[in-house]
DNA sequence: CTGACTGCAAACCCTTTGCAGACCG
DNA sequence: CGGTCTGCAAAGGGTTTGCAGTCAG
């Protein structure tokens, strides 16, 4: 599935700039990369993404590709959704519950709203297939980790962080 | 954290009936196992549950931890957070958008909503830390899937699974 | 008793890392 | 030209599998 071709061209002129003015090369790896994602509506893996080049870039690497999403991740201009790099968890809780994430360190918590229960999603998802169940993810920093930060940046004078190759 | 006792109580008694009923054997290390999911409101990973279970269970291996608890989710009992055993998927669209994933092959698809762009997160949640952005998860199955499995069963003459150790 | 289950170790997959050569700016 | 970036190969972490012994029913 394509995205617009205006909009993946929009797309990699962001990246050029950003590029640009991080300060960081613009090889001719990274900017196919990024022009296979940008160009992707379906959210490759790294693999995907390298399936999807080596008949243009017959020499590219897996690792290369994870060098370049991952750092294109830390510029915000992609997102990872899914598997971090972490292990699966589980949850004894059967009853349909939405989860709070922190971004910071993974740590998630249940709750529960009648209200998140029974959103309206839009006509236009019907398209993709049958609706089962939708869940609410509140993404944010716990409190164990925003404290954890305030400390170390009244310690080190810098300001806090924030992302660190965590998108949950 | 810890669950209500209570609660965990009807659980294990839940996983003891359906143990019976499924004909699968009652082991003193899925009893335990189960317990220690049921007791925890972390969504601890296998190796957490491995963790709290030495001190009891000095013999338990890792390898049986994760037998249980995909059999525990084959079941219905438990389900599973996070990453699932695929990769990272890497997506460029940064506008605020929300997922429609497939529980049975996958496929993620972006859609867009003013609506659900501003939910309402009820007030408990901020006891857990600060709220950055909220996200909706619609789950289903997808065109394709459900065409697959109508024409598997229709051939094996045998009902859709549905579910195969896909949580999402 | 006997088939299902466990523990062990080895295999597996995805991802990351160290290093020497290549290339952008 | 110099420092960054790439490709390679090897390591790493989480999870799964094959097998022989063990245990629930």
């Amino acid at each position: 599935m394509k995205v617009d071709k205006n909009e993946v061209e929009r797309r990699v002129e962001r990246f050029q700039e950003a590029a640009k003015k991080a300060g960081f090369k613009l090889t001719h790896q990274r900017l196919e990369i990024f022009r296979e994602v940008a160009g992707s509506a379906d959210h490759p893996s790294a693999e995907a993404v390298l399936r999807a080049l080596k008949p243009r870039m017959p020499t590219v690497s897996l690792d290369t590709v994870y060098r370049t999403l991952w750092l294109l991740n830390d510029l915000g201009l992609v997102s990872t959704l899914g598997p971090k790099r972490e292990s699966v968890r589980f949850d004894a809780n059967t009853t349909h519950h939405h989860h709070y994430v922190c971004v910071c360190c993974g740590l998630a918590r249940d709750f529960e709203s009648a209200e998140l229960n029974s959103l309206r999603i839009p006509e236009s998802v019907v398209q993709f297939g049958s609706i089962d169940a939708t869940h609410v993810e509140v993404r944010g920093v716990c409190n164990r980790c925003a404290k954890e930060q305030t400390e170390k940046s009244e310690k080190n004078n810098i300001k806090p962080k924030g992302k660190e190759r965590n998108t949950i």
